[in-house]
DNA sequence: TCTGGGGTCCTAGGACCC
DNA sequence: TCTGGGGTCCTAGGACCC
């Protein structure tokens, strides 16, 4: 028998937030929806004074003000160009009667427990991607079922799939696509194929006709600079890319990145599916109303600073963390960013000693500019537990003291 | 009235140490 | 006086993803 290569699922759920709405409100289905913007746009109960009867009244995107985007369209909210993060405003001028619900994390959070749950039952080898993505490596699950060739284990793989997709169903009432093939990569491309509600299976030998005909921002690390860039330079698709000289590809984006690129457009990654994840930082931010100026606002900008210390910590201490680095990050009203950080001695969670190492960062900005964005973040994390148990080790007496 | 909020990873220069 | 490397940490910015 040949090598055998890996089998990596990659699901997505189907326009998660507002498939959970839709849920909710099952009166809006096939109705253009958008989930985004604040909880002033939850609907309304309206009772009827001549039957008594309440019914419910939604928010339209034409009466939407403010600086919100767009976090998830319905598919047919998708038909009138709307998408996520397109501005509301920019949205309602597409679609003036589209319906707008707000967020609720809360319950996209239980849903994506439950359907992750559901996955987990099959296939537990399982790497979280978000609140609506996973991968997972059903290579073990296939060959413990014996030796198989190579079309067979794909086949096995896909039964597998079918069998993920129908138990997420059957656990939230929701939609997915999934896709199977030989690495990460190529499954998430390949889950895009056949959205919503697809099954799609990428061999090795499929990448050419499958892969290559893509735009090149098909590829999960590619975003618009790097695609403007190779566009400038003449490549398109992944299979132009893959057919470019990877000693040019590097003389142009560096020795890594350009490498990555080739490999990527090649159809080759062999990252693992991680199972376990560990938070390298937690932040708060937030877009002001309107733009702020350091001095004029400044006891609204002091009270929005305390807030964003205060839930940063909140979120530190219910996840159990310490921080050694404290840093702010600004977005000025041209959209330029700032950021500044400091690193302090003893790792903290403490909201106080946050604003207090935050506010001297923050001195150290020059504000020639209103400000748009406020944010305060956490790094360089370690355990609570073992922060307090090495700070309690240190008080202790060594034996030559 | 363009352009949210939560993340990850990489690069690059300077400090500092061996 | 002139010449090094290597390694790690800190800081700032940027690309990218969901």
């Amino acid at each position: 028998m040949s090598a055998r290569g890996r089998l990596i699922a990659h699901l997505d759920m189907d326009a998660f937030y507002a498939s959970v709405e839709l849920l909710r409100y099952p009166e809006l289905r096939d109705l253009p929806v958008v989930i985004g913007g604040g909880s002033r746009l939850a609907p309304q109960e309206e009772v009827d004074p001549s039957t008594g009867a309440t019914r419910r009244v939604f928010q339209k995107l034409s009466d939407y003000r403010g600086r919100g985007v767009i976090t998830t369209a319905t598919y047919a909210a998708r038909k009138f160009g709307l998408h996520s993060a397109q501005g509301m405003m920019k949205a309602a001028a597409l679609a003036p009667d589209a319906i707008v619900l707000p967020a609720d994390f809360d319950a996209y959070r239980r849903y994506s427990r439950r359907f992750k749950a559901a996955v987990a039952a099959i296939a537990p080898h399982i790497e979280n991607r978000g609140i609506d993505e996973i991968y997972i490596d059903l290579t073990g699950l296939v060959d413990a079922r014996g030796p198989l060739d190579e079309d067979a284990r794909f086949a096995e793989a896909a039964a597998l799939a079918r069998a993920i997709k129908g138990a997420v169903r059957g656990a939230t009432g929701l939609s997915s696509s999934i896709a199977v093939a030989p690495n990460k990569l190529l499954a998430k491309i390949a889950s895009e194929l056949d959205k919503p509600d697809g099954l799609t299976i990428i061999r090795p030998q499929d990448v050419a006709t499958r892969v290559w005909p893509l735009p090149a921002r098909r590829i999960n690390g590619i975003g618009p600079k790097s695609a403007d860039k190779l566009e400038a330079l003449g490549i398109r698709t992944i299979g132009e890319l893959a057919a470019a000289d990877r000693v040019w590809l590097c003389e142009r984006f560096g020795r890594s990145h350009g490498a990555w690129m080739h490999e990527a457009a090649n159809g080759r990654d062999a990252r693992p599916v991680e199972t376990v994840s560990e938070y390298r930082s937690i932040s708060r931010e937030t877009t002001f109303d309107r733009d702020l100026h350091v001095k004029r606002d400044r006891a609204e900008l002091s009270a929005i600073f305390t807030e964003l210390c205060e839930s940063l910590a909140d979120d530190l201490a219910q996840k159990g963390y310490v921080a050694r680095t404290i840093g702010i990050k600004l977005r000025f009203d041209d959209f330029r960013i700032v950021t500044r950080d400091r690193t302090i001695d003893a790792p903290t969670q403490d909201a106080a000693t946050i604003r207090a190492v935050a506010g001297r960062c923050l001195a150290r900005v020059e504000f020639v500019r209103r400000m748009r964005l406020l944010g305060v973040r956490a790094s360089s994390l370690a355990s609570a537990d073992a922060a307090a148990r090495d700070a309690a080790q240190e008080k202790e007496p060594t034996l030559f003291d």
